[in-house]
DNA sequence: TTTGCAAAGTTGTTTATGCAACTATTATTT
DNA sequence: AAATAATAGTTGCATAAACAACTTTGCAAA
């Protein structure tokens, strides 16, 4: 691997591919009324798959620490898009549920993340994905 | 391309990647105790390169917006790496000019970038790499 | 049992992004 | 020349990440 790949290629990890993404995110939701932040949605992601979890459990889903999940979860709270629970068995515990709110916003903000991931995946085969896909699995791995 | 492979493909890009890379980054440079952030290496990096340029034209190298620049250089004056140098011929400009102290650190911040990119890419092959360049700077182009 | 440790969350501080609205200066247009 | 538009940069506000220090609650070992 020559100095020059090694440049270019942090270049463009560093951040601006997903900044761009996270912009792109943004704007989308605001344009089709969905009212929520990318990382908001990366949270709610994860409950429309498994509602009623610990904070913990969203923290090790979406590799978030515990203050950033705190916070998220403040402001998804705030928007009643979910509410804290304390679990009766073990008081140091919430469960984040849905609201109704929270779970009508699925159907919609869905689309909008589909309709985002074609027109950036345009133009990119299954084979140039996988690779990806795989190198970008190789780089988590290294960086733990 | 199947609808799996989206979903996980954005899962991935949606933010952990850059998020690991900016950690690693910051306790990289702690550690080695270069005391600056992912993002003022950024400026910083493009200022090694070329240095007494404007905020706009350090603005269009990091993909930033310029409130963020305005804050970067901000920071980046607290720790008198860089200074603010107002152009004699048009009053609007700011020449970003490298401090001597800016310089000192070139070296130093290279090193440790090169050992994070090193073991970053690790168990990466050319072909690899190549391919997922050229994916990312088709979701750039896609995203514009 | 009590002492100590671990786990789950919260709070404070610094840094950074996104967007809108703003000032100051320069360039254009009429 | 005066009015208008464009450019460069700043400020305010909401959101988010990293890290350290903290509280509360549960578990285990002495």
């Amino acid at each position: 691997m020559t100095q020059l790949h090694t440049d270019e290629a942090f270049t463009i990890l560093t951040g601006k591919i997903s900044t761009a993404i996270n912009r792109t995110f943004l704007r989308a939701f605001a344009i089709e009324g969905v009212d929520i932040t990318t990382e908001q949605w990366s949270i709610l992601a994860c409950l429309w798959q498994k509602d009623k979890v610990t904070q913990q459990t969203l923290c090790s889903l979406t590799l978030k620490d515990k203050p950033s999940m705190t916070r998220l979860i403040d402001n998804l709270e705030k928007r009643n898009l979910v509410t804290r629970v304390s679990d009766h068995n073990d008081r140091r515990i919430n469960l984040i549920h849905l609201t109704d709110a929270g779970m009508a916003l699925q159907a919609k903000a869905t689309e909008v993340v589909q309709k985002i991931a074609t027109k950036t995946l345009n133009n990119i085969s299954d084979d140039e994905l996988n690779v990806s896909r795989i190198v970008l699995k190789k780089i988590m791995i290294n960086l733990q």
